[in-house]
RNA sequence: GGCUCCGUAGCUUAAUUGGAUAGAGCACCUGACUACGGAUCAGGAGGUUGGAGGUUCGAGUCCUCCCGGAGUCACCA
């Protein structure tokens, strides 16, 4: 028996997927018996293999059709051949069986149990070796106008776990978060709190910054939704609906459609509020004073919404400082061409992707997102050096990164092939959309509360930690609600749209965070009581279990998930399996004594193994942001 | 209308990237501890993978055409 290889390896084929050490050697084996058999020159995608499915005796499946061609005989003897190659080259094959075009081979015991006692407490497992790769991941671009909301906690969420998947799978990675602190939105918000404020500050009302500050941004909308009303009476509205209706238009129709422009040209407020803004684009000390005050109030809501998901960010950009940026990079566009200019205005010809002509400095000589977007990315290049950077942003921005991106190779910036934009589906609400016209946009704040107090009531009936510190108590509870929530956003595939169903977002039964999160406190509770015992019996034990074979191949397959996980920036693949693993020890768990195992051996193994489960189960919820409790 | 994405059981979803009889959870029905924690386990019922063709040993997955939904097509961010 070969021993197991003392670090961690994943090959990867020509497709670059992830394979653990034992696929790898199969297939290598496969590709020299095809070589040796028949003389035929395998390539490796041609020699799949895959787990074995559960209905089948085996663990790993070689497909042979491919090599009918090749062989000239039938899928069945091909099998036979190859299993029997196999089993007499490669150690760690002890026996096959073949059905149809299915090579099943059944991996020694001995094998698994090794796997087992040498990875146990390998710190590194799951954990890959340094790439040398600089990785950029920006996951929150809130405005400052409003609190975060159930958007934001998926785009979070995503961010986070993606970046916590990238460095384990070696990169080194930086976390950053672009605020969107100006514009006519917190102009809005500072009318409103100047107006009608009265000094007041969220300390005296005893109320979070951000939702403090959001309150006069909705109170600026009621203001000028009743201006507006009492203006549609008023015969200069007449006029203007004369004017400016198409044929056809009903009134209500036109002044639905007219509320922008009304805000530009008519309303008082809407002048209010660009004055605001313009007196803080020409620097006036006092709007400045008045806008930091607010922002500042609003990040340390922020702040606190961050700190209860549990995430953090190790650069914070403000568009206040970068809104400028893109000046250099577009002189040097103009400068080789590719760019194009009319008057102020500067554009780009982006019709060869479909996106026609995109504007890139407005005909007023202002910037757009575009143009930031440029001068920002550069700017980290400067400062960070990344290889890549990936943007998690919502997949309405499909074609501003595709647009991005494409003029950033056409500048042949040397970053511009390490581009990814990381397009996560918007979240639905059973009843459709949010919308925060309807009021139906569910703040970040309180489902974290929700799903807290949901957890809470749960422990309170089952009364397993009643007896500990109300501390503790509340430590347990926090880790349970909010694995419920994370769980639930992180398990689906980010790129689709997701419904939210805040009732089922509270479940712990099933498919859920606290699932998993039982799992480890059962093992935890099973470990405390067998302090003493010896792991070296472990070793003694010779046949194994199917429960606990199926244990062990779900560990060993971690690092792959890890990788693959990696490679798609898609930690649902960790959630899933999580949950898989999760589901696996609780049914070895109740098929099999622990404690009270058979033997010594058995006894020592079992512990060995749950003893990994746990550890497993831990790293790959850590991955997620989720932490796991020792009693719940 | 152009481009992009999506469509799997009543609901929420998975499928090792072209592999075996499409897996789970919720909800519904039926069972299982004087056992190491029942937030558990086992079983039942529930599917023409939106539809029709095609490619091949083999298609939920690839190609074509339809149907349905979403996003985008700004000198907004």
């Amino acid at each position: 028996m070969c021993s197991v290889a003392k670090q961690w390896h994943i090959y990867s084929n020509q497709r670059s997927m992830p394979m653990s050490e034992l696929t790898h050697k199969i297939q290598q084996g496969v590709i020299e018996a095809a070589r040796a058999l028949y003389g035929a020159e395998l390539l490796p995608q041609q020699a799949v293999i895959q787990p074995t499915r559960k209905d089948f005796e085996g663990d790993y499946t070689a497909v042979v059709f491919p090599l009918m061609r090749l062989a000239r005989k039938q899928p069945e003897a091909i099998g036979e051949e190859i299993g029997q190659w196999l089993c007499t080259h490669l150690e760690e094959v002890e026996r096959y069986n073949v059905v149809k075009g299915f090579l099943n081979l059944v991996i020694a015991d001995s094998y698994w149990n090794q796997f087992v006692r040498t990875q146990v407490d390998a710190t590194d497992f799951g954990r890959f070796p340094a790439s040398g790769q600089k990785i950029m991941v920006e996951y929150a671009s809130p405005n400052t106008n409003k609190p975060l909301h159930l958007g934001h906690i998926r785009n979070i969420l995503l961010g986070w776990s993606i970046s916590q998947i990238l460095e384990a799978a070696g990169h080194e990675v930086i976390k950053t978060q672009i605020v969107n602190d100006r514009g006519i939105a917190i102009c809005r918000s500072m009318v409103a709190w100047k107006r009608w404020g009265n000094g007041t500050t969220p300390e005296q009302m005893g109320k979070k910054g951000d939702h403090f500050v959001g309150d006069f941004y909705v109170l600026f909308s009621k203001k000028f939704e009743e201006e507006y009303a009492a203006w549609q009476q008023t015969e200069v509205a007449e006029r203007v609906f004369a004017e400016r209706h198409q044929e056809g238009q009903s009134k209500a129709a036109f002044f639905k459609a007219f509320k922008n422009q009304y805000f530009n040209e008519f309303s008082p407020l809407g002048a209010e509020a660009r004055e605001m803004l313009r007196k803080w684009e020409a620097g006036d000390e006092e709007t400045l004073r008045l806008w930091r005050m607010m922002n500042n109030w609003v990040l340390e809501g922020f702040e606190e919404t961050y700190r209860k998901l549990g995430v953090s960010f190790d650069k914070t950009y403000l568009e206040s400082d970068t809104y400028l940026l893109g000046k250099e990079i577009i002189e040097e566009g103009l400068a080789k061409g590719i760019f194009h200019k009319d008057g102020k205005r500067i554009w780009i010809d982006l019709s060869n992707i479909g996106l026609g002509e995109k504007t890139i400095i407005k005909s007023d000589g202002t910037s757009t997102y575009t143009s930031q977007d440029l001068g920002t990315a550069r700017m980290r290049y400067e400062e960070f050096g990344f290889h890549r950077l990936i943007y998690v942003v919502g997949d309405e921005q499909i074609s501003h990164f595709q647009g991005l991106f494409e003029i950033l190779r056409r500048l042949d910036e040397p970053y511009a092939n390490g581009l990814y934009h990381l397009a996560y589906g918007m979240v639905d609400l059973p009843s459709g959309r949010m919308k925060s016209r309807e009021g139906t946009v569910v703040d970040a704040d309180d489902l974290i509360e929700e799903v807290v107090e949901e957890a809470r009531q749960h422990a309170a009936e089952r009364g397993e930690i009643a007896e500990l510190p109300a501390e503790q108590q509340e430590d347990i509870v926090r880790k349970i609600g909010m694995a419920a929530l994370k769980f639930f956003i992180i398990k689906v595939n980010p790129r689709k749209r997701m419904t939210f169903d805040p009732a089922e977002s509270v479940d712990m039964q099933g498919q859920t965070g606290p699932y998993v999160q039982n799992a480890y406190v059962r093992i935890r509770s099973v470990l405390r009581k067998a302090a003493d015992y010896e792991a070296k019996h472990a070793a003694d034990y010779e046949t194994l279990q199917p429960g606990e074979r199926e244990l062990v191949k779900l560990l060993y397959q971690y690092p792959e998930v890890v990788a693959t996980a990696a490679r798609e920036y898609d930690p649902s693949h960790v959630a899933n399996y999580a949950y898989n693993l999760a589901r696996a020890f609780h049914k070895f768990y109740h098929d099999y004594p622990i404690l009270k195992a058979e033997s010594e051996a058995a006894r020592a193994f079992r512990l060995e193994l749950s003893r990994m489960v746990a550890r497993v189960l831990e790293q790959a919820m850590h991955l997620l942001g989720i932490e796991m409790p020792e009693r719940m």
